[in-house]
DNA sequence: TAGATTGTTAATCGATTAACAATC
DNA sequence: TAGATTGTTAATCGATTAACAATC
């Protein structure tokens, strides 16, 4: 019964396996709640509760086999497998998202670059032929992609997402600065750097 | 005593600034917690809750002026001045971050950009001339910046981070996909775009 | 005035933590 | 075996929501 999972639990389970893979990159084969906490700033028991909604992957007394629990949640967050990922917006921000290597290191594949910008359509960044927005429901579909990155200004943001929820996306990462309405069985992250430095200066002085 | 404020109600406040603005941007003068809370997805009890512990700003009846309101968040949260920032790592990631005007335009000024790389120290990014990283502690200091951001290889991150607290850095934004060791004053947001995705996928199919 | 909406209190809900039996 | 650490239950803690008097 997945759907029993709270959000909260699923939301932390991308850092674990982040951490895990370094300490895999570290050398280490065997860890505990106690030192995966010790790195995340988060207390061994919340540790031990979230992993326990997915089974017992650890061994009282020793602890957790690094590959192995990695394996574990890679299955549980589906990123065992490739995902291809549309963009749409090649402006600034959209370039230098089209040229972030990260996402495809860690299985996210950007698989094609829309803009509405007739000036744009037909150039190139990178390897990704930038293509008209027009095209992008035929090609979503036929690709049968589901997950975007909106990388378009904010005024826009919002017709952009309606276009790919009706392509059939299901998850978008928005980097614009903008809550975006989305139908219940859509997905959505947020991206804003400044909104995180906003978060900072209320404690500074 | 603003220690009594929990951290998520601080979380939440560059939200509603950044629809409150937006709000503006439309045209509109007057708002209601309703009308926010339906824009954000979040309940009006929790926004009226959230804005109680600073004041209040609205009237029965009628609701929030919005001019009013952003004007009292801004200075809440410390916005309402400019802030210096430094950032640390030229490589692909760095230029990027250099390059987003997204920061300026909201109060947030790049004033040095530093890297460890002789090759790269003396080359510019846009209008920044990337400077040595051994120079990092007496520029930050003389200048009196408070915060930073962090664009290198996640290997060299803490070691950063360490530098930049030793220098008087209060508050880090960190791009490098690992989590910071930091003192208990010194405030961490993290950027990492893969791990949303990976915290959708979880829900595709 | 009547309708709308705030600010706040009390109730509910959910998440985190503490503790410990089980067991490697 | 003795020490360590899990998985889980119960207790605590904190955050969200509901409700409503106050009042514009």
């Amino acid at each position: 019964m997945p759907s029993s999972i709270p959000d909260i639990v699923i939301s932390r389970l991308p850092i674990y396996l982040r951490a895990l893979e370094r300490l895999s990159q570290e050398g280490h084969e065997v860890t505990s709640s106690h030192e995966l906490g010790k790195r995340l700033g988060i207390s061994s028991a919340q540790i031990r509760k979230d992993l326990s909604h997915f089974g017992g992957f650890g061994k009282q007394g020793t602890g957790y086999k690094i590959a192995f629990l990695r394996e574990q949640l890679r299955q549980v967050l589906k990123v065992e497998r490739e995902w291809e990922v549309a963009l749409v917006g090649a402006g600034d921000l959209g370039s230098a998202v089209a040229r972030y290597k990260g996402f495809a290191e860690r299985g996210f594949h950007i698989a094609c670059v829309f803009d509405s910008s007739p000036e744009k359509v037909g150039r190139s960044i990178d390897k990704f032929s930038i293509q008209s927005i027009d095209q992008l429901p035929s090609i979503i579909q036929e690709r049968g992609i589901r997950i975007a990155m909106i990388a378009v200004p904010a005024e826009h943001a919002q017709e952009v997402a309606n276009t790919l929820v009706g392509a059939g996306v299901k998850a978008i990462l928005n980097y614009a600065p903008i809550n975006l309405s989305v139908p219940d069985d859509v997905h959505v992250q947020y991206i804003d750097p400044v909104l995180h430095l906003q978060r900072m200066t209320y404690y500074l002085t």
